[in-house]
DNA sequence: CATCCGCCGATTCTACAGAATCGCTTGTGA
DNA sequence: TCACAAGCGATTCTGTAGAATCGGCGGATG
């Protein structure tokens, strides 16, 4: 097992709870941990070469989250990431989501929603050359574009919760990422994409029903996707 | 400073965490932490006769809840509650009390809402008499109808996420209660039985739209009469 | 006004106590 | 003699305490 960054070597005190969480997630994520895997306070205490202190702290961060359950005097085990649960968060998230783009709708600069617009059409129209550079485009537009809805959105308290529940998709789309290979994504890119343009102009006409249809519509096709990706890959 | 209940003494190991995260959230509920306060781990040890370290793993929780906000290598500071906030949690309560009602519709037993019926109206009629005890059937009404139509959402996420905002309202609702006193209270606890009424009728017609609208004007009444509590009695 | 020093408290480590679990042993019945 | 179950002991891991270390802030000092 190989030391990791946030080691008490290489992170400053004070932010190695912070590192250890945002480490662990990214482990869940990527399938690192897997469902139902217990975990060991001394273990990840030696892999992170640091004391079982701070990673219990990270554990109980973790499960504030909802990454991770914590039963008293039995430890840490992740939780289980399935179609099931990909579909509650989702249901979740596209209740918030169309709130915050209703109330978001006609606070947002025009001339930012246009720019977002010319990248959107210009991603959408370029089908299937250089996947890994479009694929990060793709990341970096979709949340420009729901962190400038939450933002606009006015309410600081539902613009956490959302990012709270961005963090929580990102997990179910990275394990399904690596299961599935990135072979059939491109399409699904270009798809967003496309509904991704559909909100902005909905904004852009500040007419905060359609752009709430339209987000409803994002979230639930991302939901089918990511869901149907998840059980044709763990074989349920 | 008198030892409070969760401590060594009296609280089993591995729940010591929990019994503090419990009494720190009431004591911000009822008023005894104030916005803006700093908390000290080590006058809370002393307090809760425990150590340091399960106080500072109660204060990580609670940074997960919301309620207080940690600064790394500068402790921890109780967050504002004012009416900002109030209004901030309501609107995303309200967006997911709608949905859970929705997708509870026509999923509950008729049966348990004929009974939650009956009960509500008897609480609306009795205007005014014995105030303790009513407030405390109103509270269980409360809670037995929010509780019925998340587990009926058939949404655990959804579920767990509407728990944690029915705490973090109550916190607001007690601090104003604190506040306010009594007195005009009893209004709007029978106001606020015929929202449920009118909540309860739309479930058993099934009539997933009108459960929505009453939901959210529910929401929305409690939301205007509790921020209005707290600006009148912080005088902002 | 800039710098340094010392204190307070946050963070982390180490050590230990209690809980849970696993496997062994021993006793019992067929 | 063998199979199985119950009890016991050892091991492992979690939870808590107390000590050590470090960072930040305020006051003293030049």
């Amino acid at each position: 097992m190989t030391v990791v960054s946030p080691s008490s070597a290489t992170t400053p005190r004070g932010l190695r709870r912070e590192a250890i969480v945002e480490s662990l997630l990214a482990d869940v994520f990527q399938g690192r941990l897997k469902a139902g895997q217990h975990l060991v306070t001394q273990d990840l205490a030696e892999r992170y070469a640091v004391s079982h202190t701070p990673i219990r702290e990270a554990l109980i961060a973790l499960a504030g989250i909802g990454i991770i359950t914590l039963a008293p005097n039995r430890g840490a085990v992740v939780k289980q990431v399935g179609a099931k649960e990909v579909r509650e968060v989702c249901q979740v998230r596209k209740a918030l989501e169309c709130e915050a783009v209703r109330l978001a709708c006609g606070r947002i600069s025009p001339a930012e929603l246009q720019a977002l617009a010319v990248e959107l059409k210009k991603l959408a129209g370029r089908t299937g050359a250089n996947g890994l550079r479009q694929v990060a485009k793709a990341r970096e537009l979709d949340s420009r574009l729901h962190d400038l809805i939450a933002d606009a959105s006015g309410n600081q308290f539902l613009k956490q919760e959302l990012n709270r529940l961005k963090l929580l998709f990102r997990a179910f789309r990275d394990v399904a990422w690596e299961h599935d290979g990135a072979h059939n994504d491109f399409h699904r890119l270009t798809e967003e994409a496309y509904e991704h343009v559909v909100i902005v102009e909905a904004l852009l006409t500040s007419d905060a029903k359609a752009a709430s249809r339209a987000m409803s519509r994002h979230i639930r096709s991302g939901m089918v996707y990511w869901s149907r990706a998840l059980t044709a890959s763990t074989k349920l």
